[in-house]
Formats: C-alpha cells, structure tokens, sequence
RNA sequence: GCGGCCGUAGCUCAGUUGGUAGAGCCCCGGAUUGUGAUUCCGGUUGUCGCGGGUUCAAGCCCCGUCGGUCGCCCCA
C-alpha cells in the first residue's frame, strides 16, 4: 500500500498464521486420507526443464508458464502441475517398485494467469495417481479417494457431485459420424465448451461435421451411451457404498488432450464455484514422455487448495470440522502464569519438564502483571493456565474455559498429571 | 489479451454544493502490584495509489497511468 513498501506479487498469497493453519489442515486431511488407501508419498522437484512441459502441451500454455533461464543457461519452470513431474520420476524408476504404484503428493504450482476468484498464481496441489493398472478398478480406487476427502472434510452427498465420463464413449461417437480421428481434439473441445457456449454458437461450430447441439444433447443425455468402463466403475462403486456420489456426465470431456479414457469432476451441488477436483486415465502419456522407453498404463487426479478453500468456507459442516481441528491442535495447551517473580526459577523447570514431555507450553519471556498473563493465555487460546507463585510447590490449574482451579503439586509426577489432565474433558458438564 | 467495479490509517470504511482528514477494529500502555470474555481512559499510524490538468483552493471535477477485484478467454 504505502508508496516504497514491496508487497506480494499478484496472485502469491502471505500465509499469515491463520491462513497457515488452514494450510496445514487441508494437507493434514488429504495425506491422512492417502495414506488410508495405501498411497505413499514422494516429492518431485517444483523446478523443471522447460521441455517437460512443452513437450505434450499445446503452445496455449507455454504463455502461462513462470519459465526463466538460469545462470548455467538452462531454460526452467516452475512446475506449473505435479502429472509431468509424476512421469518423469515414474519412467525413470518404476523398476524400483512393484505394481500398481499408487503414489501421491502434496505440492505448490505456479501458473501466470490472471488471479481471480479461484485462481490464483500459486497454489497447493493434492495429487493422486495410480501407475501400472489398465483395469478400471484403478479409476474406481482412485474416485473413492476423491469422494473420501471430500468427505473427510466435512461434506456429503448433498454438497458435491462426481460427474463422471469416458472419452471413449465420444470416440465411439465420432466413429459413428464419420468425423475423423484428427479432427477428435478439435470435437472435444466443443464439447467441452457446449455449458458455455450459447446454442447457436455450439451449432455453428459443429457445421464441419454435419451436426447441432441436438445431436449432442441427445447422446449426453442417453444413459445407453456410457461405456463399459463407467459400467464398471459404477459397479464397484455401488459396492462401497460410494455410488450416490457419482453422476454420469457425458459432457465431461476435460480440456486437455493427454487423457485417454475415464475422466471426472467434482462439483459443488449448487455450482457456485469452478470445479473441487479432476482426474482421469491418461495411459499414453508416460510412454510419450519418456520417448517409448516406458509404457505404463495410468490414472489420477488433482485437487487444488484455493477452490477447496472457499467451498469449506461457505459451508457449516466443513467449516465446523475445521474449527474443532483446531481446538485439538492449539498451539499452547498450558499457559504458564508466573506468580512471584521470585519463582520464575522454579517455574522455567516446570515449563521445560512439560516440554520434555511432549506438552506445548508457552509462558511470559519477562516478568509481567498478573492480569497480563491472564491475557496472554487467553490471547494464545490456551486451554489450562498453570499458576506458580509463592506457595510453591504448591500449584494451581486453571481450567480456562470454566474459570475452575484445581490443585497440584510439583513433584516428578506433574507432567504426567498434566498429560492425563489433558486427555479429560475441560471440566463437569452443565445439567 | 478484453471488459465491469474499486483504490483514503495495519484492516473495514466515512468524508456534504470543491474550503489542505475522520470513525470503528487491531496493536501498545493504563484504570487493576494474585485471576482472562465486558467496561472505561490514553497512545502510535496517512505524500488520500501515482502523474498531470482545471481552480484562489482538489480526497472530491477532468485526462492518463499503475494496482486490486470480479467476469470473459484459458484452465494441465
């Protein structure tokens, strides 16, 4: 704001503590949620070679890239997503591990892109993948872990919806109307493009190949359309118990063109937002990335933090997860209140005997009034205040929340007291 | 790359027909030398985004520019 200050670049976000512990929150779910599924988590470089990224992308994209030269007169990027990154390690070491890899990470993209809402040009990544399984129980796996993050969040079948598709229910289609292989990138876009486009718009750019929005319509909207492959993912997810959370959504092509098969989206319900999550079956990919040394089949999806963010936010159950996340990881369990300056002694002994023990304990660095380190306590959302003073070692607990005290004694067994203190409710409930 | 809206204190904003700046919150201190949610008192903070123009006089009017935000394009 002020005129020599250096702010953050657009679109770069300062995440004060508040919005770290958000942060925090969102990886702790999404790695819980992973490691639930027995995915395991690697971590790929956030700068890359240029060529990575151009190599399978259209030059649409290359415009969007943070790329720069560095000193030793290499071309790099910052990595605009984790698919790339995740393909390269995979064609280089997959020989390491037995198959499927069910792989994942948590990492920041850069993108340069107008920041809106939902969009910015830094952000967190979750990332998914299955490597080395052509079967759809993979894209299946791989969904249900979509829906339980969602749900481990705090939503439910009313808040969001997988709409899901098969890319090879539209090759099919194209085959049935002579439009040729070539010219299906282009289709899709359209398709892609149909929620959008007013309907003139969408029937002008199907004159090439003979047909109206009608035509599409009426496919997306044939259930008699869904390949195989949704078939059976329905199934399976039927099975789990999972099935009311999918939708098949022909219109579902996904914009760019390394997918192969499968491909999904998750949305809230209402829309009001652009899309949680996507994924799908990109099988070709590694193997064109790595120049044909390495064919591995695949399947994966992402979910960035920024769209995520603003759909807990608006919504009462998530945001309650969250806050009561928060009460179980505040920063200071035990507030230590000094007394009588003439104790601090005896009171740094305690404060490092807790410490040593595993307790978060926070205390006045310099002596300070009573009442102050009241404040303090309550200002760090302390749950107990530990009173040390002159009738040490006599000691007195406040309960914070219901301005109870309870005595104690600082002997070798506090921490221990303590621990257990913690691990009870705050106090006796009110009839 | 294109368009709508907005730029005044750290934050949210007020500021009359033009007369050289205000409130609330936050932060700090005190009332309160052994008890924190309320209350009261005091304190810090601005080239009014920047540049130019009109005027005796511009936060206010005009032009330009930069930044933010929302949308379009795009969305790995």
């Amino acid at each position: 704001m002020a005129k020599n200050s250096i702010s953050n670049l657009p679109g770069f976000r300062d995440l004060t503590p508040d919005l770290c512990l958000f942060r925090n929150y969102l990886f702790e779910t999404w790695r819980r949620v992973a490691n639930r599924y027995g995915f395991v988590e690697y971590e790929a470089p956030a700068l890359e070679p240029t060529e990575l990224y151009l190599k399978k992308s259209g030059g649409e994209l290359s415009s969007q890239l943070f790329s720069f030269e560095d000193q030793g007169g290499r071309q790099v990027t910052l990595r605009p997503e984790l698919t790339a990154s995740l393909a390269r390690m995979a064609a280089t070491y997959q020989r390491e591990y037995p198959k499927p890899l069910k792989w994942f990470e948590i990492g920041e993209c850069y993108r340069y892109e107008s920041p809106q809402k939902g969009r910015l040009r830094s952000f967190y990544q979750f990332n998914a993948d299955i490597l080395g399984e052509a079967g759809t129980g993979a894209d299946a796996e791989l969904i249900s872990v979509a829906i339980d993050t969602m749900r481990e969040l705090g939503f439910c079948e009313q808040d969001f919806v997988v709409r899901l598709s098969d890319r090879n229910a539209w090759v099919d289609f194209a085959e049935a109307n002579q439009i040729a292989p070539e010219q299906l990138a282009d289709f899709l876009s359209v398709v892609d493009k149909l929620e959008r486009d007013s309907a003139e718009e969408t029937d002008k750019k199907l004159v090439p190949w003979s047909l109206t929005r009608t035509d599409l319509e009426k496919f997306i909207n044939d259930p008699g359309n869904a390949s195989e492959a949704y078939q059976e993912i329905s199934a399976n997810l039927q099975a789990r118990g999972l099935a009311d959370f999918i939708e098949l959504d022909l219109s579902i092509v996904r914009g760019l063109a390394y997918y192969t098969g499968t491909v999904f989206e998750i949305f809230d319900t209402k829309k009001t937002l652009r899309a949680v999550a996507g994924g799908g079956r990109y099988d070709t990919l590694i193997d064109s990335l790595s120049d044909g040394s390495v064919d591995l089949p695949a399947t994966g999806f992402a979910m960035g933090d920024v769209v995520i963010g603003h759909l807990i936010e608006q919504s009462t159950e998530p945001t309650l997860r969250f806050e009561s996340w928060k009460r179980e990881n505040r920063p200071v369990e035990i507030y230590v209140v000094i007394a009588d300056e003439a104790n601090r002694p005896q009171a740094l002994k305690v404060v490092q005997d807790l410490r040593d023990h595993g307790i978060r304990v926070d205390y006045p660095l310099m002596p300070a009034k009573f009442n102050k380190q009241f404040k303090a306590a309550e200002a760090c959302r302390a749950r107990f205040a530990l009173i040390i003073g002159s009738e040490f070692p006599e000691l007195s607990l406040k309960i914070l929340a219901f301005r109870q005290e309870e005595s104690y004694h600082a002997t070798e067994e506090l921490p221990a007291q303590l621990k257990k203190r913690l691990s009870e409710p705050d106090g006796p409930l009110l009839a």
